[in-house]
DNA sequence: TTACATCCTGTAGCCACTACAGGAGCAAGC
DNA sequence: GCTTGCTCCTGTAGTGGCTACAGGATGTAA
C-alpha cells in the first residue's frame, strides 16, 4: 500500500488531479490509513495508468468511465471499447484538418507582413476580413477548440 | 445602428458570446437605446469580425486584446502583432505533431481489435500500459489539450 | 524538538463560453 | 387596445478538466 504522493510519482498524475479523478467517480473511493490517510495498491496503479493513457489520447472522462465499466465484466463484447476509439479517430482526423487549415492561414499572414508600422500591418489586414468560408455556417468555437499546448 | 441580434447574425457570434465579450472588455460597452437595448455601428461589426476570426485561429482573448489596443495606435510598429502571430503558429505546429502521434497510436489500436470479448480487447490493454515515452516527463493534460470539435 | 515533507478538507479560480430564470420591450395583426 | 410571439435585458450558475490556494493535521529524520 502507497500514499497517494508515490502513486502520483508512479503514474505520473498530479495529486490533486488523483484527488478530483476520486471526487468524479473516476477513481474508486480509496481505502484509508488509520489517521486518514489514502492508500493505493497495485489495482489503483493500473486503473489510474489506464485513465492516463487514455487522457492523453484525448479520451473523455464520460468515455473513461465506460471504458472502465466495461473491464469490469471481461465477457462482455469490446464494440463499445472500439466504436470509442473509432470516434475518438475521427474526432482527431477533424483536429488535425482543421489545425492545418489554421497554419496554413497563419503562415500566408506571416508572410506578408513587411515590418512596417500596424495601419499597413497586413496580418490585422487578414484578421480584420471575414472568414473565408461561409460566415453563417460557422460554428462557435467550443472550449476545446484552443491551440495552445 | 443595429441590435445585437442583427450583429449575431452578421458576424456569426452569438448573442451571448457578445455581451460576455462586453463585460469581458474585449468589445467596448455598447451605446444604449431610450429603453437600455445595446445598439451597434459599422466599426463593432468590423471589430467582432475581427475578433471572431482571430478567435478562429486560436489566439487567445488576451491576445486579441492586445492587437486591438494596437490598432489603435496605427503609428505602432507591427512587430507585436507579428510576434503574437509566429508564436501562435509555434502552438499550432506543436499541437498539430501531438495529435498526428495520437492518431498514429490511436490507428495501430483499433487495427489490432479482432472484435471477441472485453477480456481479450487490444484496445484496452494498450491502454493499460503506460505511455512509450518516459512517463514521469509527461505533463498533465491543459485544458485545451481536449480534441473534440 | 525542531524542521520539514506529506497529507487532509474545502473552496475558489482558470478559459471561453453556454444556459438558464425571470422579466421588459417591441412590432404586427385583429 | 389587446394578444401573440419575438427580441432583448440582467444576473447567476454550469461546463470540462483540472489547478491553486488556505489552514490545518500527521509523519519522519536529525
Amino acid at each position: 500500500m502507497i500514499p497517494i504522493g508515490e502513486l502520483s510519482r508512479r503514474t505520473g498524475v498530479h495529486i490533486e488531479t488523483i484527488r478530483f479523478y476520486e471526487r468524479s467517480g473516476v477513481l474508486p473511493e480509496a481505502q484509508r490509513s488509520d489517521s486518514g490517510r489514502r492508500l493505493y495498491g497495485d489495482a489503483d496503479v493500473r486503473r489510474l495508468t489506464f485513465i492516463r493513457h487514455a487522457r492523453q489520447l484525448g479520451f473523455e472522462l464520460d468515455a473513461i468511465r465506460t471504458m472502465l465499466a466495461l473491464q469490469e465484466q471481461p465477457d462482455a463484447s469490446c464494440g463499445t471499447v472500439d466504436a470509442l476509439a473509432r470516434q475518438q479517430l475521427v474526432a482527431v482526423d477533424a483536429r488535425i484538418a482543421q489545425l492545418t487549415a489554421l497554419r496554413g492561414e497563419l503562415t500566408r499572414m506571416i508572410d506578408t507582413c513587411a515590418g512596417g508600422s500596424v495601419g499597413a500591418c497586413r496580418i490585422i489586414e487578414a484578421l480584420a476580413e471575414p472568414t473565408t468560408p461561409a460566415p453563417a455556417a460557422a460554428e462557435p468555437c467550443s472550449p476545446s477548440c484552443a491551440v495552445a499546448s
